[in-house]
DNA sequence: GTCTATAAATAGATAGAC
DNA sequence: GTCTATCTATTTATAGAC
């Protein structure tokens, strides 16, 4: 294997196993391990285990997780062009709550990574999270010029549209398992969120 | 000081510090230092690392996060009373946005351990989490009957109502620290979510 | 590029004196 | 109940051969 594809395929292993146990649980051992290699060859690619981490920051597929799905999807940019209320929120939540559960690694990675307070936290936050909140809020905007919603801080209906759905995927991925508490498909709950969002902030 | 009231220092100090950067990211050493006695004292309490963490399960003051405020809440007892939803939802929320953003060590434990999949994540959300549930829930399930409330899954009506809220005081203790994206007061945001959630499921 | 062997540092845990 | 000293295991990291 080249150097290049070794050093990538370490990077993916240990960011599997970050993701699990985070960066203090997981030892350059495992990386190793699973990855099918010896440490010595961890080392080589990364001096310290901690460039491990850093060089997440770099990573193509780490960044997948923050790419927007929808700027160029087509039905989101027909609904907004209509304005299209319902189908625009109900889309833009199934494609979050499948991609959020579709991507358990990447969640997970990313809650160590507030919680430890890495910079890749930060990134996803400034990147990803402010972007999301302009895009909706624009949005948002733009229909109570219309007259179509009441006025309330736009940031603040994209709060509680964007906590129902992380929160609830949150709750799928880490807390409700099993479903123990509410077992709903994503239609469903894409469905219910929007109306409650919607209804909510109608004039 | 005592057997017992050190123990329950070293306790304190532990979670204090399983808060702040993990099981697996603190070390006893740490432990002891913070708590101002050797290692071999911590080790005296605690047989085992491990034990430490196991420990927080049967700790008062790790139990206090999972305490109901308001069963005893005269506004809350008297709001159910007189279905006044207004002064219920802003209530509940208002009570515990203030909480959980006093608490920022206890939510972040509970996030380190239900990363880690230590029991305590499922001990508060076995207790906690399903009582809150069942609590909301069958309040909505009576306004469902009295025709005030829209045919909805009263289960998804909470998780929205508690997406909000958890939501936002996550973003509050862990992502938008500086209030970059959204700087509220927690009256302001029981306020809109409590607008949200009512307006979104009324009949 | 890959490995084995090993060093160095740290973490978890114990012994025994006071 | 508390400490210092110590031990062992683990973890990070390096050296050097192939």
């Amino acid at each position: 294997m080249s150097g290049e594809e070794r050093r990538c395929q370490i990077l993916q292993t240990a960011i599997s196993l970050f993701a699990e146990k985070g960066f203090s649980g997981t030892t350059t051992k495992e990386i190793a391990q699973r990855a099918g290699v010896s440490e010595a060859m961890v080392f080589r690619h990364f001096a310290r285990k901690s460039d491990i981490y850093d060089a997440i920051l770099d990573n193509r597929a780490a960044h997948e997780g923050m790419r927007f799905p929808w700027e160029n999807d087509e039905r989101i940019l027909r609904a907004i062009r209509e304005k299209d209320d319902f189908t625009l929120f109900y889309t833009l939540a199934l494609i979050a709550l499948n991609k959020q559960q579709a991507d358990v690694s990447f969640i997970r990675l990313l809650f160590y990574s507030a919680l430890e307070e890495h910079e890749l936290a930060a990134r996803f936050f400034n990147g990803f999270v402010m972007r999301m909140y302009s895009f909706i809020g624009e949005y948002i905007k733009e229909r109570q010029r219309d007259g179509a919603y009441r006025q309330l801080d736009p940031k603040v209906a994209v709060r509680a549209f964007m906590g129902m759905i992380i929160h609830h995927s949150i709750n799928v991925i880490l807390w409700d398992k099993g479903g123990k508490i509410l077992d709903l498909s994503n239609e469903e709950a894409a469905k219910n969120f929007t109306e409650i969002l919607l209804k909510g902030i109608m004039a």
